[in-house]
DNA sequence: AATGAATGAGAGTTCATTCAT
DNA sequence: TATGAATGAACTCTCATTCAT
């Protein structure tokens, strides 16, 4: 069906998305209802379905416009010839800076992409495979360098590194107070040197 | 003249907690329906309230459950005298453990508390937050020891801990290949020590 | 079956009886759960069934004591040789004690009985109706004999004063502290003289 | 565009209000199910939860219902100059009538008000008592005049002429071939005259 | 004489979805 | 583009009833 009007229906699914983004995250997939999204648009319940076939439409909108950008993001850093650190420091940035900036999207694509239906699940765990794929190379170039020890099984650091994103990321959704910046580099800092005070350090700051 | 079996009903009781912390687990409080949990149990839907007087009140029993025994473990560890990097060992070892033994009712705590009713909620917090505060301690103490940086941030680390085993713990359920031993190695070891190569490459270098 | 303690159990079932009427004239026939019934009588849900074949049967228990003892008062009030004042008097002194004495079956009886079986219907029905024909001959005869005018239907007479004395019957059961003595009294003075003042009852004074 | 039909939400409400007032008559408020009103309005169960968010909304609509237009009524009586016979007359017009014409919903409020929420019956109960304190103004004046005797109490004669008005609408709502105009005249009378023959019977004596 | 455990039918309620307007 | 009205399937929960012990 033709759209009467191309813009506004653009512009209102993707307020629709955003509507549904926050609500997923608030109340999950199964716990939110289609009449939550809608008022949250302003618009009546039954409307919604001009913009979606179906709550699980909607669902698989949000997923992917959760990791879409932070995927080609990370793309751009995985090309960039900076070093191990700065990489590092820009995967954690984005990550962290994306639950703030698009709506919990990121939050829900983690907690619900599971109730999708196996095909759309499936085109989506490329995406987040291509992610996970591009951090394991960036974690054996810094092994080849010598800048990441040889004990550190790369599949395992790209795991750990989302892992603690998606950590923080759910406590800086459900805090809005949280300093991003604070988090970031801490994490960051974690990542890189661990807990425990090591001489080298030490002796770099020399 | 005495019953038979008078545990029936506590065994049972047990068995329902179990069989709904796979539930919840798999399809999240709300995608969850109680015939899913009766009939794991082997009984019939309507008969599961004989256990429990609610769908909720038995989202607030796996929660228990799940948590409990591993922040009663963590009492142990705390006051226990071992050193820094063994206590970090045991929290890790404990906290995934955990996730492999109780049927996945951790994972469950995790995600779904937050449908629970307020008060229950709260007097869950209160168990969840001794975790967290122990683990503070650790830090704390370590940091004075010297073993941990000072520009490390207890609160942050606890937290930090917390939530890469949250993140393994998810992957360690739903991968039940998953080595146990090695994840928790490499997670303890990235947390001790950080990706980058310090100690060891300066002193090659030297 | 044969009952192992006849005696026990004819006392057990009597303060079944009790026990659901009171349940019953409190929440309705289809609002009381045999749950309330059984806990009313200090035992448990199953063994009401050692009682009582079904609810409805106790339903029907219930609203035979309820009546029958009323309706066999009335056969001595009846046959009686008093004045119609006396068995006036008499009838609403009955009927409204019942609802003191036993344990609102007869408000049980009024409001509840529809929900009978058809056949047990009927023959509660046989009982009610000897009641409601003996009070309208008691009217026929005071018609005779010029105490009551003339233009007094019987009918309707007898279902006025039926209908009077479950009005206040229900007041009864729901206020305890209402003065059974005064409502007898006002009641009946209704019922003979009405409202309004008449020259005679001035005329009998002197 | 105006809509085809703007008020039909409104009337297939009040549609609603009658036939949930038609089956909680027949069947008590825990004896009737939602399905059967919503048959009786041509509708699906579902359905009926647009029009009330909850079988004891429903209640509460039917009960209000049920009394609101008759209450209003007697204020109109209570303030005309009319005769205390004429008013009384009036008011068990008003009360018999409501029974025949509103679609049991009065018998409703009498038997049923009690499964309704605290908060929603005392609202109607603050309509009850003001029928009722009406009326006992009535009786109030027409002591005073002389027309009703010192002997009656107003409150007690107020409850009575309510009692004897449900008992004979609970008649009227079970055969609807009863005549309406003969109760109120039978009804009336005995109130006013009671049963025993004085005034007339004495002069015919004389 | 009484009970604990289970059952199954049915209730009220919610909600994604449809569709004429 | 949006809505009001309706639907039907699914779900949670209640409860009379059964029966082995």
């Amino acid at each position: 069906m033709q759209k009467a009007n191309p813009e506004k229906y653009t512009r209102q699914r993707q307020a629709a998305i955003r509507a549904a983004a926050a609500v997923f995250a608030e109340k999950g997939f199964h716990g939110a209802c289609t009449k939550d999204i809608a008022e949250r648009m302003g618009i009546k319940q039954g409307s919604l379905y001009y913009y979606f076939d179906s709550k699980e439409e909607a669902l698989g909108e949000v997923c992917l416009f959760g990791i879409r950008d932070y995927v080609e993001h990370m793309d751009g850093i995985a090309s960039s010839g900076q070093s191990f650190e700065a990489k590092l420091t820009a995967t954690v940035t984005s990550h962290l800076s994306s639950y703030r900036e698009r709506n919990e999207a990121l939050k829900v694509y983690n907690d619900e992409r599971l109730y999708l239906p196996e095909a759309r699940r499936r085109r989506l765990k490329k995406l987040g495979s291509r992610y996970r794929q591009q951090l394991e190379n960036i974690f054996d170039d810094a092994k080849k360098s010598g800048t990441v020890r040889d004990t550190i099984d790369s599949r395992f650091a790209a795991q750990a590194v989302i892992g603690m994103c998606n950590a923080w990321g759910d406590l800086i959704v459900r805090d809005p107070d949280l300093d991003l910046f604070k988090v970031i580099q801490n994490c960051t800092d974690l990542l890189i040197n661990g807990f425990t005070d090591t001489k080298n350090t030490e002796s770099q700051r020399n």
